[in-house]
Parts: structure tokens; C-alpha cells; sequence
DNA sequence: TCTTTGTATTATTACATGCGAATATTCGAA
DNA sequence: TTCGAATATTCGCATGTAATAATACAAAGA
């Protein structure tokens, strides 16, 4: 395992928006504009973050016209999600909180 | 899915050397000695990351007379690392690199 | 109890990151 | 061209993170 690439793709999706940004982007593309509104953020700050996953092949850019369509890369992207989605049904099943320490 | 946790978690997932950390518990459990010279870090670096690890329930914690034994929490963590190798064989087959910008 | 060994915590310092505001770029339409 | 809409980039600042060195704590044995 290449430890520095993988470890750059977690850290970028170890942000809570931009985890958002790729589960809202599973379901379908988006413009800068809808994930804007979806998230409610400044449109810097959705841009800055699509950076970073762009620039890690995380998601595919296309351009149309004036606006520019955001998807996953599929591949990539998809077994972490779904690993991570049917790992964390509810926030249970996982830590024993509070036990002998 | 809960963003904040499991962004938390992909977060600490997201550093070199925590990544490490995990893939050599992923063999078996290591005291803090053993990391400490499979990593050739200082001993307090190692201590500092499996604390992180530890508030996150990533790992379990085990002391046995001095030494402390860290293991993984595994059907937590196991499922993510397996995507992760399972995904990144070798490095190719994921990013285009040099495509039509 | 004193010492040694293994581990944890704290302090310090350098560096990275996240965000908003401002500015720049790109494209289409008038 | 010039304008406006959509997106990207840059800048400044506040905050977070990582590493080291130093120190504290815990257990075991002399």
C-alpha cells in the first residue's frame, strides 16, 4: 500500500464537508451552484474543497458552458463509501464508551 | 451516516503514520516498544498517535504488567483497510495523471 | 523505598489547514 | 467589445496539527 496517497485521500475525506460533498456526489453530479446551496457554504470555500479532491482524483470535472459538473470517481471512491455506510448503520455497534479503563 | 464521527475517523485514518500503525495491528497486537522500532519513531510520537487512535476507538488497549498491548479494533477498522488494499493494488489502475486538462 | 523500564502527558515551536473577503478567470449573450 | 453569471484563485488571519524534548506516571524488582 502506498502509505503517503492513501493516507492523502483519507485525510481529505476526513473533513465533514467534503465527506458530504462526495456522499451528495454519489447520487448524482453537481455544479459548484447546487452543492453551494445543498450545503449551505460560501462558494470559495465549496470551491477550495473540490479542489483538493480534484487534485487527488477523487472526483472528475466537466465543463459546461459556464458551469462546471463535479462527479465521483466512481471506482475510487464508491467501496470506501459503501464500507463506511454499512459499517456505521446508526453510531452503535461499535464503542464500548464506557468501560474498564 | 454520522459526518462528524466518521470524518473524525477517516481523519485519523489520514496520517502516514497512523496508517501504518494500523496495518502492522492489523498482523497483531504490538506494546508500544515494538511500534516504536518498526516505525523507527520516538517514543513519544508513537504514544501521541495511539492516543488519537485510541479516543476514536480504532484500537484496544491491553496492559500487561508495564508494557501496554494495542490491538486493532477490527470489525470497525478491518473492513476500511481491506477496501483500501483491495482498491490500491499497486498504485496504477486508479488516476488518468496526465489527461486531456 | 529506590531504581529501572515502559508508557503517557505536557510544553514548545514550526508548519498546515479552513474560512471569508476580495479579486481573477472563463464563457455566453447582448 | 462589454457585461453578467459561474467558478477559481489569492490573501490574511485564526486555529489546528505534528514533532521533539522534557517531564510525569505506573509497575516490577532489588
Amino acid at each position: 500500500m502506498n502509505f503517503e496517497r492513501t493516507s492523502a485521500r483519507l485525510k481529505a475525506l476526513g473533513h465533514p464537508t467534503r465527506l458530504r460533498i462526495l456522499c451528495l456526489l454519489q447520487k448524482e453530479g453537481s455544479c459548484v451552484q447546487e452543492l453551494e446551496q445543498k450545503l449551505d457554504l460560501r462558494q470559495s470555500n465549496v470551491s477550495q474543497h473540490l479542489r483538493i479532491l480534484r487534485d487527488l482524483d477523487l472526483v472528475r470535472v466537466e465543463r459546461t458552458g459556464q458551469t462546471v459538473c463535479y462527479s465521483l470517481n466512481t471506482p475510487l471512491v464508491c467501496p470506501i463509501l459503501d464500507t463506511l455506510e454499512s459499517n456505521d448503520p446508526d453510531g452503535v455497534s461499535v464503542a464500548p464508551e464506557g468501560e474498564s479503563s
